[in-house]
RNA sequence: GGCGGCGUAGCUCAGCGGUUAGAGCAGCGGCUUCAUAAGCCGCGUGUCGCUGGUUCGAUCCCAGCCGCCGCUACCA
């Protein structure tokens, strides 16, 4: 095990205010599909998730419905655990930031972070709401025209003590960091504006708020509680151990990439990388800022405004339950660019199942399982040792699986998934039409056998490239035949280097019938 | 206002100095029937936002303009 690289993914930690939504749950699929890669190419992944619950919202919240704070995490986090599972996705472990791990291992980054000289005490003024008892920034009084947005009533200006952490110190060294790693910023486009934010100017941080019970106490001065990012970023090092677990956190850390929504890159680039040099730890390798994914109306093709007051927000459950988990993490990492935006509709979803998933890959699928029962039982014998022809003539497999590689490991899981379809498997339909076993087997049923062993072979690729998109179907499918390579040790360089067949291809898959269960059932 | 990005077929996007600008989906026509009424073949005269410039040559470089969008800090 020592031998093998580590990975360490993370995806931001979610407020537990509402349910997942189809954001949320884009940015995880999107950090799984790269787990569930780098796993295949041999790495030893840790990739976790988890909730940001140490914020007066919570509280409130909580208070609504009757709840203690924590019951009411927890439950928060239930829900949110049950959504990831329904979309298979394979994070190790989930962190809530009220857990004493994370509490512990926070009190101790600050402390450290104190005791090096970048915290010290000095008082924040701002727009203070005494109907929500806290801060308002100036834009969000200035959008509400100089009112409170939620109490319409004007804010007073109040001063209060509280501590500081020391940013603009880190001006220099930020830049520099910047440089000596132009990859840390991803996408390319992000890294411009912290770039220009970190030249303009940095302006210290406050990591404080008074009177609060429920958070984490600031160790060295218990009448204050330690304020959102400074907290909230830390569960990227307190989930691996740090201070509770010395050799795990060494183990792991750094973090290889953290995913993000677009909107927080400048707290992960530039606020955290600068509390990491503080409290004397090496910042994250990467950084990557996903783009947003917005709900478009059917009929009328506009973008809708998802909003909880409205209560139009989709539930990623409900598409999950009306098509499959599998089907949504194909939607979402097919259709929408990863570093950019996409949209979701129904109409547009339903399109894109039947006529990727049902039409072609499933009913690939359905069609060679189904030739080779009908004419040869289960067993295409005399096919042990023999390498199947080469059937793709867009290029050769290698190049295909390089393309494919490289846009996974630059997350362009859209072109990566185009060039799956385009390279292997819309070239295996074709040949099936080419080649007409169905009728080729009335007069050579040696040659119709050749022509579906070599059918099988794109089934087997397409399912090897696909286990970190839809890891539950292509499973399915390389499951239907014995190959010779256990399913949980494949890797992307088998599909090139197909190894050696040792028994004769035999049908493992359960077919009623002598035909297979489809794969994704068209939707009408 | 400042900095940055985008504008390519009905839709989603790729291409980013050089033969007739490409894919997928949708649409239309034909073939086929092994298969999930699936598959295959054929069909696009698109001002590559507009106007200039650089160049032997620009969708791809430069400038200006028009239209969208992001960032411009303490809500995560």
């Amino acid at each position: 095990m020592a031998d093998k690289p580590r990975f360490f993914i993370t995806t931001a930690i979610d407020y537990p205010n509402s349910r997942p939504h189809i954001g949320t749950a884009f940015e995880k699929i999107g950090a799984d599909v790269q787990a569930r890669y780098r796993r295949m190419q041999g790495y030893d992944v840790f990739f976790l998730m988890g909730n940001d619950e140490n914020t007066i919202k919570v509280v409130k919240r909580a208070r609504e419905l009757g709840k203690e704070p924590q019951a009411y995490c927890n439950e928060m986090a239930d829900q949110f655990k049950e959504v990831w599972r329904a979309l298979n996705i394979s994070n190790d472990d989930f962190i809530q930031t009220s857990e004493p791990r994370h509490h512990a291992g926070c009190q101790q980054f600050i402390q450290k972070v104190f005791e090096n000289g970048h915290i010290y005490k000095g008082s924040y003024e701002g727009w203070y709401c005494e109907g929500c008892e806290e801060f308002k920034t100036e834009k969000q009084i200035k959008e509400a025209g100089g009112v409170c947005p939620n109490h319409n009533t004007p804010p007073v200006r109040r001063s209060e003590p509280c501590y500081y952490f020391a940013l603009s110190k880190f001006q220099d060294r930020l830049l520099r960091f910047y440089e000596d790693n132009p990859d840390f910023i991803q996408p390319e486009s992000r890294r411009n504006e912290i770039v220009s934010l970190v030249q303009t100017e940095l302006l210290d941080v406050n990591i404080t708020r008074s009177g609060q019970n429920w958070g984490i106490r600031v160790p060295f001065d218990d009448s204050y509680t330690i304020y959102v990012w400074f907290d909230a970023l830390l569960n990227y090092v307190t989930g691996i151990g740090y201070g509770t677990e010395a050799e795990r956190f060494a183990h792991w850390w750094p973090a290889d990439v953290h995913f993000i929504g677009k909107d927080i890159t400048r707290f992960h680039c530039a606020l955290w990388p600068a509390m990491c040099f503080a409290a004397g730890i090496a910042p994250p390798r990467r950084v990557f800022g996903h783009g947003f994914v917005y709900r478009k109306d059917d009929a009328s093709g506009d973008r809708i405004k998802e909003s909880k007051t409205l209560g139009n927000v989709t539930d990623p459950m409900d598409i999950i339950t009306r098509f499959s988990g599998e089907a949504f993490r194909y939607y979402f990492m097919r259709e929408c660019p990863f570093p950019g935006d996409g949209d979701f509709s129904w109409l547009r979803f339903a399109e894109v199942y039947n006529s990727d998933l049902a039409n072609n890959l499933g009913n690939l699928y359905s069609r060679v399982l189904r030739q080779i029962s009908l004419n040869y039982g289960t067993v295409l014998e005399g096919t042990a040792g023999q390498a199947p022809e080469v059937i793709n003539s867009e290029g050769s497999v290698h190049t295909a699986v390089a393309e494919v590689q490289q846009h996974l490991e630059a997350c362009q899981y859209n072109q990566a998934l185009q060039k799956i379809w385009l390279l292997i498997l819309d070239p295996a339909n074709r040949y099936a039409d080419r080649t007409e076993p169905w009728k080729l087997v009335k007069q050579d049923k040696e040659a119709a056998k050749k022509v579906l062993y070599n059918l099988v072979e794109p089934l087997r690729q397409g399912a090897i490239l696909l286990k970190p998109f839809i890891p539950r179907a292509a499973e399915v499918i390389y499951r239907s035949f014995n190959f010779s390579r256990p399913w949980e040790e494949v890797r992307y360089e088998d599909v090139v280097t197909r190894p050696a067949q040792t028994e004769p291809l035999r049908l493992l898959a359960d077919l009623p019938d002598g035909k297979p269960k489809p794969l994704f059932p068209r939707i009408a």
